[in-house]
This record gives C-alpha cells, structure tokens and sequence, in this order.
RNA sequence: GCCGGCGUGGCGGAAUGGCAGACGCGGUAGACUCAAAAUCUACUAUAGGCAACUAUGUGGGGGUUCAAGUCCCUUCGCCGGCACCA
C-alpha cells in the first residue's frame, strides 16, 4: 500500500469503475424499502458552483448511508435547460441556444462526474430535448383538458425593450433583469396554470409535512395568503351598476363613507363618460399607470385619489357615499373596490383624512367611548358594534356573523374566502422554452394540437434579431400550420411556456425517464413517489416548490400520480459566503470547484463543506479549512496504511473476543469507535448534522493514533476498528473509502457494505467521571466505579477534603444528583 | 410595518436545562531535519497567579431554576422573506 494520499489517481480510478459497471444504477426492487433522494437539478450555465457542489455532496451523503442500510435508493440527476441565458448567450456571441445548452450540459456534467456522486445517469434527463418537452406539452394538454389551463386578458410586466412578459421573479426592482429598463404594466392576452383552484389544499396541506422547514412553510402559507370576509354588493346611484366589494371587516358596513376603485376598474369609464369629471379622473389614472409596480404596490407611497363625481348605495344603510379612484386598490385582488371605513381602517384614515371625507365610528372599544373629533388613529381592534342599526351592542364578532346573514337575505353579500395567490401566468414570449401546443383557427378558435403530433418541436439553428422579440414569430415553417378541427389554415401559438413548468414534474419523470408512450408510467410513480427527501436552496422556497406541489395535486386529481404531495421531506442549505457574502461572479468573490478539486480532490472538498457548517446554514468559504480536511483525510489513509505495514496480521486477522474479555486499552478503543458509530449513525439519520459527524470521525481516527502508538495492537481489534471506520467515512469521501476498503481486503464495493450497528457491550463504561458543585460551581471531580450507587457517590463526594473546604462553615440545605453526571450540594 | 432566522474564543463552529468552547482552522513552543516542507508532541476564552487554583465569560437588561448558551419577558444588532391584499 501506497505510504502517501494521491487523491488524484484514486478517483479517477474509481470514478472509471463505478461508470463502468454502473454501479448506481437501480430499478423497482419490492424486496427492499424504496428511498428517493433528489437534489434539486441545475440550470446548466456550464460551470459547476460551490452552491452545486453543496447541495449535491449533502444529497450523496444522505443516498450513500441509505444505500448502506439497506435501501433501493433512487438518486437521479438531469438539467432545467430551457430559459433565457441561452437565448442572451446567442444574442451575444450568435450560439444557437440548443448548441450552447447541449454544451453546457456536457461540460457540467463532466465536472459533476469528478464529484463523484452516486447518480444513476442512466436516468438523466434535459427539459429541452423534445423527448422530455413532448410531454411538457402532453401535460399541459392534459392541464387545458380539465380548464386548469386557459388564456385571460390580465394586466402583466412588460419589458418594453425586450419585447416580451416577463415572470414576477424576473422583475428585479420594477426593472427588467436583462436590460434593466423600467418594467411596465400591460393588458395581455396569456395562458394561465389555475393554481387558485387548488389554493386552499396548498395551504392545508402543508400540515401533511412535519418533514418541511417550518420557514418555508410560513413563507408559503403567507404567499397563499387565505383571508376570510365577505362579497358586499353596492350598486352605483347614478347607472345601477353592481358593484360587489370584498372586505374583511363586513362588521364596519354601517361605518362606510364613500368608496375607491382601481384605476383600471372598467366602471371608472362608464360613471365619468359625458360628466365634468371625465378629464381629471381620466388624468389621474394616467399617472397611476405610468407607476412601476414597485411605486404602486409599496406603502411608501402616498394614497392618492380623485372623485368620480358618482356615488354609490351603502346596502346596510340605503346611504348615498362618494365613489373615488385610488393608487392604493389592486386590480386584482377582491374585485378591485374597495369600501372605505375610515374610522376602522388604517389606510382609509389615512386617505379620508387627507381629502377630508367624513368619518363613522361603528366599533367601540370595551368600557370606552371614542368620538370621530378626537380620533388620532383607525380604532382596528375588537369591540362593540354601535351607529349600526338593530346591530347596536353586539360584539363585532357576532356582528360580522349576522350583518352577512342579514345582506345574503337581502341578495346583497355572501361569505367569501379570498386569497393573495394568483394564477400562474406561463406564457413568455421567449424562443428557448416549450412551445404552447395551441393552435389558433379564425374559424374554430383556439385548438389543442391533438396528443398524437406531440412533441411540437422547436426549429434549431434560429436567428435572433437585436429587437428581442422571440424567432418563433419569423418563421412561417413554425407558425403556419393548419387547423386540427376544420383543417383551413390556422396559426401555431409562438409563445412558449415559463421553465417552472418544466422543472414542476421533472421528479416524476426520472421515475421513468425512457418511457415514449408516456410521460411516466403510474406504476413508477407509485414504487418511487414521494421524493423521500429534497434538497436545494432555500430561494425556490415558495416558486418552484409550490408549483411542483400544485403539479401533483392536479396530476392526482386525473389519476396519472398516486401520491398527494411530491416532496416528504424536504432540506434548504444555506448559501457558500465567501468574506461574509454570497459567492458571484459580479462580486469577484468565487472559487471554481473545478479547480479546488483538482488540487484536493473531490473527497477534500465534500467532506470540507459539509464539516465547515450544519447543511441548512450559511457557509463561510476557507482554503485552510480546506487544507484540514485534505489533512484530515491524509491522516485516515496513513492510519490504515501505517498499521497494515506494522501489523501485517490485520488483514487475516480472527474477529475479537467478547468486550469483557479483552484488556483495557482494548476495551477503551472499542468504546471509542462504537460511540462513534452510534454518534455519526444519528447525526446524519436524525438530525442532518454532517458536521458533528464528521468531528466525531476526526476523533476517532485521533484516537486510533493513540491506541496504535501506545503499545502492541490487537490486531482484531484494530481490523474491526479500520474497517468500521471506512464504512463510516463512506458516504463523506467515497473515493477514499472505496480504496482503503479494498486494502483491508474488502472485495465487493464499500458502498454495498451494511452500515456499522453500534455494539451496546462495547459502550459500558467501568469507571465514569463524576463532577461535583457547591450551588451550581464545578469544585471538583471524582472518578467512581460505575456499578457505586448514587447515594454512596454523594457520600464519598461529601466526604472529600475539597468538598469540605467548597462548603467551608454553610449549611447543606440539598443534595443534587445526576446519576453518572454530578453532584450539586447547595448550600447556604 | 409584519413574519422568520441568527448573535458563543483570533476564525468556522460544538453543547437531550447538568463540567461552555467538542472537532477543525489559526497561533505559540518543542521534536525530526544541514535546512525547509511534510509529519509528530504540548499549550492556546479572558484576567490574576510559579502553581494548585480563583474570578469573569455565550449581544445588553431582567426573571424562572439547585443548575440557563439552552426556558420566559424585554431590548439592541445583523441576515432573509413578505409588504397598501381591503
């Protein structure tokens, strides 16, 4: 055996082996548990980051240890590959996207292989290639079958230099992420997923996942945004127009004083046409439209507001009351009117106040009177209903109740639940995503492409003009088509879909990722499902989880998936930090893996990130702490290199005898590796904790160059330690492991080997350490047998000379004992 | 503004309410060496002391407890998310 560490030649070595004999490969085994591990699949920008190489060395950690107890475990990788770098990439340097992509794709997948992870690649997959965006469309048909998919007119971003909507997140502060020109809002015509209709299961069912961060739960549960009120129709006094408002406080009906629209509101038109009011109002919504998004929707911003000249008709109250225009109503939110009740409402104070509109207290608070002269603030809290009619006197709690009963009679209200989340907007007019499989007909509308001319293919080789405008759009052999229906000529939709659609089922097809009659066989989907546990950055927190999560629930509902939920467990890590910020490339602050590999190895630089922090916390980068863990694994290899050399015995060596039986040191270093197993066993099972694992190895190791230098080994003793230890080591630094396995003898992979199970014998303790205080202060220690009973280990602690003098002239009122711990006399 | 998370040595970080600082990095001294690297050994929270030891110490203040980094209240700082949602 080799003297030194040469992690160069090693890995390679056994980076070859494990492709060659496909060593991760797996399929349905219903002999064994079944355990799915996924790490959430890259963009393929072609350079591996550290955020990669944390997030997969995290997830090989969790799939290797499976494997070793005995799983059949699923551990798969591939590419969210369509999106707009690309399409940025052939802009600038005139790169089709596909070649660019496929490019990409490959350099990154070469990287990831020096890793060394455990993937299946034989269940790689690309949502680019028409083998997987065929059903990416598939699904979407499947999606408009059952109406979760349709097309609205909605007022969307537009980025006016590139053309094209742009999604939520690619809105950077009101500006355009490419070109950072300002964002405008535009009333599109565009495809929508109905994730509404599932909005309150999405927020149920976040109980059904205890193994979820409760952070990314919240922040889900607050993006749905479920809030419980009431429809209230007013009508317009001078058109007869309905006007239903949503509000949560139908309690404060009797306190409105006039009204606000949005500015979009299709009723603005139609009570200003042909008054006086017509050119101020017209004029103020003019200038609510030229605000970004971010001036319209932050509080910063003053509330501001015209008269319409129009009134509306309180239908608690039969009263007359202004109608406005506000910068503060949502469109789209409730029904984009708002009533206004200022007395009970922060904002409404706020805005009645500044345009001097009248002011109606309905609620009083318990054992006071407040009076609308003196009222400095909206009173928001609970109370009693007053100025409300046969009302008077209940608590607004049971007013709320009842006034929606009385309006409901009345035909004017009903209970409504309302909520923040939105449909999800999937269209783009992008050229490097699915294409929409619609077609438009001037005769019959829109058409499905039918499921057998499935996949719509993207043209290649495209040329992009600086307008920005997508490709799709100048190229007749794409667009012309004709009609599925009536045949006549018809034109394909050009725009493509948003890539949080492709990566919604990506999980379910590496289920199944050969399959061309479908997109994932149930079957599969039933053996595999759920992902057991996911892993990736905490950014995808409410995006791409919840609408993978909404995914499943759809596909469950048309009976393609069994399971309700697509994600049990799931674990963010945290951001590699480099100088106290995140790594990027405008900051200049990265270090490229590839070349952190090259020098180290892949083993040092898993097994440094996953030492350096607990997996869900941010992580300081550091080229020592790199240099410790190659020091560290330079110490394993010699441990086992230098005993195989003094004790050549080893390798044949008897297992042995029972813990009783062996002498001291024997007993203390088999103490010492079964304490580690059990330790390294629960960390990484129960608590993700990688890094006190890992320490726990370190002193293991630490402590086998104790018991190696001290004196004459056991060599059956060293050999069941080295060999544990390997195992232990395994799924951190797997190259190493793999080849100290083999020079201990080990003929099959390491890998395939069973976990270590701790030996409860070899944990017993002869003599344990007892500390003892005088009122909570360490004064002294004691090393008793461990059979001593508790009282006479108190009496010998009493008895002590440095007891004595720790009580000095006290009193002891009691006696504290922490069987095997310590002893704490209190005295006074 | 609201909701989370985090504040522990020079640094990364450990501690089911029970010895604060495991493990690693860095540092100091020594061994080996002609020398260096590598490796090994010892020490390394702060203050005092030759030492045994003593006092202080987990952002600040208060509390519960025999015992608090850990639980409760309060306050400050940093990071993240949401933010006119009627």
């Amino acid at each position: 055996m080799e003297e030194r560490y040469q992690h160069e030649k090693l890995e390679t070595k056994w980076q070859a082996r494990w492709q060659e004999t496909k060593a991760y490969k797996v399929s349905e085994d219903q002999d064994k548990p079944k355990y799915y591990c996924l790490e959430m699949f890259p963009y393929p920008s072609g350079h591996l980051h550290m955020g990669h190489v944390r997030n997969y060395s995290i997830g090989d950690v969790l799939a290797r240890f499976k494997m070793m107890r005995g799983y059949n475990v699923l551990h798969p990788m591939g590419w969210d590959s369509f999106g707009l770098p690309a399409e940025n990439a052939a802009i600038k340097n005139g790169t089709p996207p596909a070649d660019w992509t496929l490019d990409n794709i490959a350099n990154m997948r070469r990287q990831l292989k020096s890793m060394g992870i455990s993937y299946d690649w034989d269940r790689e997959v690309a949502t680019c290639l028409p083998d997987y965006y065929r059903w990416t469309q598939w699904l979407f048909l499947q999606f408009y079958k059952k109406g979760l998919a349709y097309k609205k007119l909605g007022y969307v971003n537009w980025c006016p230099d590139c053309a094209t909507v742009l999604a939520n997140e690619q809105v950077v502060d009101g500006a355009c992420e490419r070109c950072s020109s300002t964002v405008e809002k535009k009333a599109l015509d565009q495809w929508y997923f109905k994730t509404t209709a599932y909005a309150q299961e999405l927020l149920d069912s976040l109980e059904d996942l205890p193994g979820w961060p409760e952070k990314v739960k919240i922040m889900q549960s607050n993006w749905i945004g479920r809030s419980e009120g009431a429809q209230l129709i007013f009508e317009v006094a001078e058109t007869g127009d309905r006007v239903p408002v949503y509000t949560t406080r139908p309690d404060t009906i009797f306190g409105v004083t006039y009204m606000v629209l949005a500015a979009e509101h299709p009723l603005v038109e139609k009570v200003i046409a042909g008054t006086s009011y017509e050119e101020p109002v017209r004029e103020f919504v003019r200038k609510v439209q030229k605000l970004t998004d971010v001036d319209r929707t932050s509080t910063e911003v003053e509330k501001e507001g015209v008269f319409t000249g129009g009134h509306v008709i309180n239908p608690a109250t039969g009263e007359k009351v202004p109608l406005w225009v506000g910068n503060y109503v949502l469109l789209d939110y409730g029904t984009g009117a708002v009533m206004g009740v200022p007395a009970h409402d922060e904002r409404d104070f706020i805005f009645a106040k500044k345009y001097r509109l009248p002011m109606k207290l309905v609620i009083q608070p318990a054992g006071d009177n407040l009076y609308v002269e003196t009222l400095r603030e909206a009173y928001v809290d609970e109370g009693f209903m007053d100025n409300s009619g046969q009302f008077d006197g209940l608590t607004n709690q049971e007013g709320k109740r009842q006034i929606v009963d009385w309006l409901e009679q009345k035909g004017l209200g009903e209970r409504q639940i309302n909520f923040r989340l939105r449909d999800w907007l999937i269209s783009r007019q992008r050229y490097w995503g699915a294409p929409i499989p619609i077609v438009y007909c001037p005769e019959c509308g829109p058409q499905p492409v039918p499921e057998d001319q499935l996949p719509v293919e993207l043209p290649l080789n495209v040329e992009f003009r600086p307008t920005g405008e997508s490709p799709l759009n100048h190229y007749p052999s794409f667009h012309e088509t004709t009609c599925p229906k009536c045949g006549g000529k018809a034109r394909r939709e050009t725009d493509t879909m948003d890539t949080f659609v492709c990566s919604s089922w990506y999980f379910l097809r590496y289920t199944d990722p050969q399959n061309d009659q479908q997109a994932f066989s149930r079957s599969k989907t039933d053996y595999w499902m759920n992902v057991d546990q996911y892993i990736g950055g905490v950014e995808h927190a409410i995006l791409h989880l919840m609408y993978a999560r909404f995914f499943v629930k759809a596909l469950r509902d048309m009976g393609l998936v069994g399971c309700d939920e697509p994600f049990q467990n799931l674990l963010t890590q945290g951001m590699v930090l480099m100088n106290g910020s995140k790594m990027s490339k405008s900051k200049g602050n990265t270090v490229s893996p590839e070349e952190i590999i090259k020098k180290y190895g892949a083993d040092t630089a898993r097994l440094f990130i996953l030492f350096a922090a607990p997996p869900d916390r941010d992580l300081e980068w550091s080229e020592q702490g790199v240099e410790g863990a190659y020091r560290f694994l330079s110490r394993l290899w010699r441990i086992v290199a230098l005993s195989l050399q003094e004790c050549p015995a080893l390798k044949s060596a008897a297992p042995r005898a029972e813990v009783a039986l062996l002498p001291k040191a024997e007993k203390d270093i088999l103490r010492v590796l079964h304490s580690t197993i059990k330790k390294v066993t629960e960390d990484v099972e129960n608590r993700f904790n990688f890094n006190t694992a890992v320490s726990a190895v370190m002193e293991l190791v630490n402590a086998l160059y104790q018991y190696k230098d001290k004196g004459e080994m056991d060599p059956g003793v060293m050999r069941e330690c080295l060999e544990q230890l390997v195992r232990l080591v395994a799924p951190f630094a797997p190259h190493i492991a793999e080849e100290l396995w083999q020079e201990l003898g080990g003929e099959q992979s390491v890998h395939t080997e069973a976990w270590p199970v701790y030996d409860e014998a070899a944990l017993a303790k002869e003599e344990i350490e007892v500390v003892f205080q005088v009122n909570g202060k360490v004064r002294g220690r004691l090393t008793v047998p461990a059979t001593m009973e508790q009282s006479e280990v108190q009496e010998t602690i009493l008895a002590m000379e440095r007891a004595k003098e720790a009580i000095g002239d006290k009193t002891v009122v009691k006696v504290i004992s922490v069987p095997g711990k310590l002893v704490n006399i209190v005295v006074k």
